[in-house]
RNA sequence: GGGGCCGUAGCUCAGUUGGGAGAGCGCCAGCUUUGCAAGCUGGAUGUCGAGGGUUCGAGUCCCUUCGGCUCCA
């Protein structure tokens, strides 16, 4: 990377930035942004053993680190303490080397290197992101799958948002971050793993830190630990301190407050520079506990021990890089300062705007590997976190001045600095980049109208002359406009106005209430299906080949979550709750990859259980459903009956999901992937990345591709390979995806090819026929389609030809000329309603609709004929099958229209004048009180202003007969009349009593209706007599 | 998954307890000006997102629905 941004020479002063963070804190800063239940993994890259460190007197550690990486030269800024003597070798160890060795030091041990799991793990519905390096491990720990291997060391991708508003105010905290690991799945235990930690650290060969700057911690009575670091290692006692639950145990605090499930106590390894706080490098966690209930004696042995040891990469690398923040190791530091370029500001370690260069740092090489895996910013779940970290690094740069999109400039950094241990980045830099700077100019959006409603905001408190915002006001803007609480304040400042932090957080954790809590799981819950699974390890799957076996009955679980149980026997029909039963062996297909579970019966000796659903739990397929009679027993032999014919509906609708894909990819291109989908019976809907809405041409096209794909057979097959291979032979491989290897492959054809684990057809043909029903989008740049297969697709076809023909009856054209028809419709009704508002009495136009000219009735394709309704549909705004009804509704009110229009006709041209030639003379105010036939209220009045403004003191009542039940009245009086305290509402109250109705309105002019149009004649004789009493006062 | 907000003229929006659809910018024409920018005068434009309900009467109240924005989990 090239940069020519200067590196401003400021010493490093820990305290500003530890006091602002603090001062955060108090105020309550720290929102519950956890985004997990689960505190899986090591804790604690908290502020407290997280603070800056002053770099060594005479260095200038960012220049060094400049210097070193960037080969600039300038013998000016060499201090006295460069090289670090803290450091036994120089040049420090690369980030890239430091991985290396690290996963290579545990090869050597037995230890089988592992690729870093996905950063968001789809499999597991506890956490949004990979949350720690063991994540990945879970179900190895718990035995709960079978192990190939009992040692693995792993270079984990993690990200976690716990302390976000700490990011780039302290030296370490990242929300991405790489930890190295290495575990033992019951195999070794504390001795190896300290012994192997110390070897690595200090070990010549390996990291070479000198012994002298490291000590360690343990829990307060792990003797074993506190052994083995004094008599194994040879630490002297000085070096070995002890601590509590809070510091050295995982979960922190698991043995007093929970929760309960697997914990143990931990070891801490430390390193102590020339100066300076000491940082902690590397956790050493070991469970051996399962913690059941409140103490004591609440810790029971586990079986099988574990090791769980987690390093941070970033951190390390700084300590051996002997340089004051993470932000300043070799892969960082390119990015901070790339995105100093961008910004067009020079980088200064220890100012407000470093701590934002450091925060957009982070932010953005969180965003890239979030989007690479086909994580867009959205409104929900992971996609929110993401939408979340790109704004907060948008606002930086905002408030730094930018304008545009930025942060998009800087994915080719990141992907750049991360190449060695992550190529694929670089494959995806267009696409990512694409994204967030979509995003950015969202937010830049966001912030533009955020800014005039601050403005008004700024307007309204100097009226009530107030200084200080309202933290409820700008929590008020934030929830409902995004504006953010930060830029609020920046603006507040320049017009010397306070900021109320304290008010703004109390109001956004109630509305953190309002939108519902967080429940609490158990950590590594051990229900009665989880020892199902240590037992089995999995369920024979026999539903590719067949959908009726026979099998054994090996568990039966009844219950609710908590206090459920297995039990031997299940006798109770009509059990209120499901009861979950697992097989040796099923044709039963386990809801997963979008495809739904199977639904059908276990039939055995004298007893038959109704399988409703089928859930798949590690290995295991569970089947869900009630006892229908008789009596079931663990251990008894059934006979599994997926129900066939819904199984067959569910195939074509997943084999059509490969062919949609297939269409899609070649429709709109190979960013068209899949971002879920759900399989039903003959139904399915299926998510797609795209930016934009799809337009009908493209839809068609699409669904032509598919429509000639079922015409024309094609055989679909499938097998297991491993997954190189699936890779080499055009696999189709979503980016972010964890497959297993080997894989199962399912190919169509040979236009398709997807790793698949669902139940398919043997042909293309067999899906039978496929409806698209809709189009829409989910969330920013994903789309859904909605689809039918099968005898639902044929069903929908007749709806949709049915639907048009009774369309193109109605108005007499061809179904292709029904939208235009329509519009003409539409078209004329809106003339009626403008001629009957406006007073013309002329001829409105009768509808002019083409006649089957226009299109040759003989060739209409159904695609086109569904094109047609559902272009109607959208000129009514209705559904496409609602069509015929929206017509006959708009064909009857055009017939009232008309017929009113008539009966304005037949009583000719209506004015003003002809209104006074019945006028009458009240005391010399002209009095006009008449029944207009076909004339609406709003043209009423426009007579009466007519009338007011030729005859000077006039009082005028119209009214006329609107359907067959309605009356309509309005009254008004001039100028003069209102100054003698007459009222048009008083007039005209009394006389819509009379059509039984009553009305109302201003003083000048009032409205009223009424439903007895048979009793009008009478009511304008009252009206004569109402104004004849008003104006006699 | 839950909460909040918004759909009114080409654009940005106002519209007070339900009672004649508005402003600014833009647009068109005329005037002024050597021309442009600007100024003056006049003007056009709206299924008030859609559907239903309450009401004598709905942009306004209620329900449903579509589209957009936003926060929390």
């Amino acid at each position: 990377m090239q940069t020519k941004s200067v590196i401003a020479l400021v010493q490093v002063e820990p305290q500003r930035g530890k006091k602002r963070a603090s001062k955060r804190d108090q105020a309550g800063a720290a929102p519950p942004y956890v985004h997990s239940n689960r505190p899986l993994g090591h804790r604690k890259q908290t502020a407290e053993n997280a603070r800056v460190r002053p770099a060594p007197p005479g260095t200038n550690a960012v220049y060094l680190a400049f210097q070193l990486f960037f080969g600039v030269e300038d013998s000016r800024l060499v201090g006295p303490s460069f090289p670090p003597r803290s450091l036994a070798s120089w040049p420090p160890m690369k980030t890239d080397e430091l991985r290396e060795k690290y996963l290579a030091f545990f090869e050597t041990k037995g230890h089988k290197r592992c690729p870093s799991d996905v950063l968001v793990p789809t499999w597991d519905p506890s956490v949004l992101f990979t949350p720690a390096g063991m994540n990945q491990f879970k179900d190895h720990f718990l035995g709960k799958v079978k192990l190939d291997f009992t040692r693995a060391t792993t270079c984990q991708k993690c990200l976690r948002t716990g302390d976000i508003d700490n990011v780039g105010r302290t030296a370490y905290h990242h929300t991405f971050f790489e930890m190295l690991g290495n575990f033992s799945f019951g195999d070794y235990f504390k001795r190896e793993a300290i012994h192997w930690a110390w070897e690595f650290l200090t070990d010549k060969k390996w990291l070479g830190i000198e012994p002298t700057r490291l000590s360690v911690t343990v829990y307060t009575d792990d003797n074993e630990a506190a052994d083995i670091w004094a008599k194994g290692v040879g630490l002297p006692a000085e070096r070995i301190e002890r601590c509590g639950e809070d510091e050295n145990f995982w979960p922190a605090n698991a043995p007093s407050q929970g929760p309960d499930g697997v914990c143990g106590p931990c070891s801490e390894i430390y390193y102590h520079p020339d100066s300076g706080k000491s940082v902690e490098i590397w956790n050493l966690v070991f469970t051996q506990f399962n913690r059941v209930g409140d103490p004591p004696d609440n810790l029971r042995p586990l079986p099988s021990k574990n090791i769980d040891t987690g390093m941070g990469l970033e951190r390390t690398a700084a300590t051996l890089q002997g340089v004051p923040t993470n932000y300043h190791v070799d892969h960082l530091l390119p990015i901070v300062l790339a995105a100093a370029e961008v910004c067009g500001i020079q980088y200064q370690y220890e100012s407000e705007d470093g701590r934002r260069l450091r925060r957009i740092t982070d932010h953005v090489r969180a965003c890239t590997f979030a989007v690479h895996e086909n994580v867009y910013p959205g409104a929900n779940k992971e996609k929110y976190i993401v939408k979340r970290l790109l704004r907060r690094a948008v606002l930086d740069g905002h408030q730094m001045g930018m304008r545009e999109p930025f942060l998009c400039k800087l994915v080719p950094v990141v992907a750049e600095a991360m190449k060695k241990p992550y190529p694929e980045l670089s494959e995806t830099v267009k696409r990512v980049s694409g994204v967030i700077a979509k995003e950015e100019a969202n937010f830049f959006g966001t912030i533009d109208a955020g800014l005039n409603r601050i403005d008004r905001v700024f307007d309204q408190m100097r009226g009530g002359n107030r200084v200080t915002v309202e933290g409820a006001v700008a929590a008020e803007l934030y929830q409902t406009y995004g504006v953010p609480p930060e830029l609020f304040e920046a603006l507040a400042a320049e017009h010397n106005l306070a900021f109320d932090w304290q008010g703004y957080h109390r109001a956004m954790e109630a509305h953190g209430q309002v939108s519902g809590k967080v429940q609490h799981t158990v950590m590594g819950a051990y229900g009665p299906v989880d020892s199902l699974k240590r037992a089995l390890h999995m369920t024979e799957f026999l539903g590719y080949e067949t959908t009726t076996a026979e099998a054994t009955v090996k568990g039966i679980v009844a219950g609710q979550a908590p206090h459920d149980h297995l039990c031997d026997k299940m006798e109770e029909v009509g059990h209120a709750n499901r009861v979950r039963v697992v097989l040796d062996r099923t044709p039963f297909y386990g809801e997963s990859g979008g495809q739904v579970g199977d639904t059908g019966k276990l039939a055995g000796d004298g007893f038959e259980f109704a399988v409703t659903d089928a859930q798949k739990d590690g290995g295991l397929i569970i089947h869900e459903g009630h006892l229908v009679r008789g009596v079931m027993r663990e251990g008894v032999r059934v006979r599994a009956e997926v129900d066939a014919q819904r199984r067959a509906g569910i195939r074509r609708a997943h084999s059509a999901t490969h062919i949609l894909h297939y269409a899609l990819q070649k429709n709109l291109g190979s960013h068209a992937q899949q971002q879920g989908s759900k399989v039903d019976d003959d139904w399915f809907r299926f998510d797609f990345t795209n930016l934009s809405p799809v337009s009908a041409d493209r839809l068609a096209a699409i669904d032509a591709d598919v429509q000639s794909r079922i015409a024309a057979p094609s055989p679909v097959h499938w097998e297991v390979l491993p997954l190189a291979d699936a890779r080499q032979r055009g696999a189709m491989m979503l980016f972010g995806e964890k497959y297993p290897d080997p894989v199962r492959m399912v190919s169509i054809g040979t236009f398709s090819k997807e790793l698949c684990g669902g139940t398919h057809l043997s042909n293309t043909s067999e899906v039978e026929a496929m409806e698209i029903l809709s189009e829409e989008g989910v969330s920013a740049g994903t789309r859904r389609l909605t689809v039918l297969t099968g005898k639902k697709a044929a069903e929908h076809v007749r709806q949709t030809t049915a639907a048009i023909q009774e369309a193109a009856k109605l108005l007499d054209v061809s179904p292709l000329d029904v939208p235009a028809a329509a519009a003409a419709l539409i078209a004329h009704g809106r003339e009626l309603k403008k001629l009957l508002s406006s007073g013309g009495t002329g001829e409105a136009a009768k509808p002019h609709a083409p006649r089957g000219q226009s299109v040759d009735r003989t060739k209409t394709t159904y695609a086109e004929v569904k094109q047609s309704l559902a272009e109607t549909g959208r000129l009514f705004s209705v559904a496409p099958l609602d069509v015929p009804q929206r017509i006959s509704a708009l064909q009857a009110d055009l017939a009232a229209m008309e017929k009113q229009l008539a009966e304005r006709q037949v009583a000719g041209p209506l004015s003003g004048e002809r209104l006074l030639e019945s006028a009458e003379q009240i005391d010399g105010v002209t009095v006009v009180v008449l029944e207009v036939p076909g004339i609406e209220a709003n043209l009423m009045r426009q007579l009466i202003d007519q009338v007011r403004a030729k005859a000077a003191p006039s009082a005028v009542l119209l009214a006329s007969r609107q359907d067959a039940d309605k009356v309509t009245l309005v009254a008004g009086i001039s100028k003069e009349l209102q100054a003698r305290k007459l009222s048009a509402g008083e007039w005209i109250r009394p006389v819509a009593e009379v059509v039984g109705g009553g009305g109302g309105g201003r003083p000048d002019m009032a409205q009223a209706g009424g439903k007895v149009p048979a009793k009008l004649p009478e009511a304008l004789q009252i009206a004569k007599e109402v104004i004849r009493k008003l104006i006699a006062g």
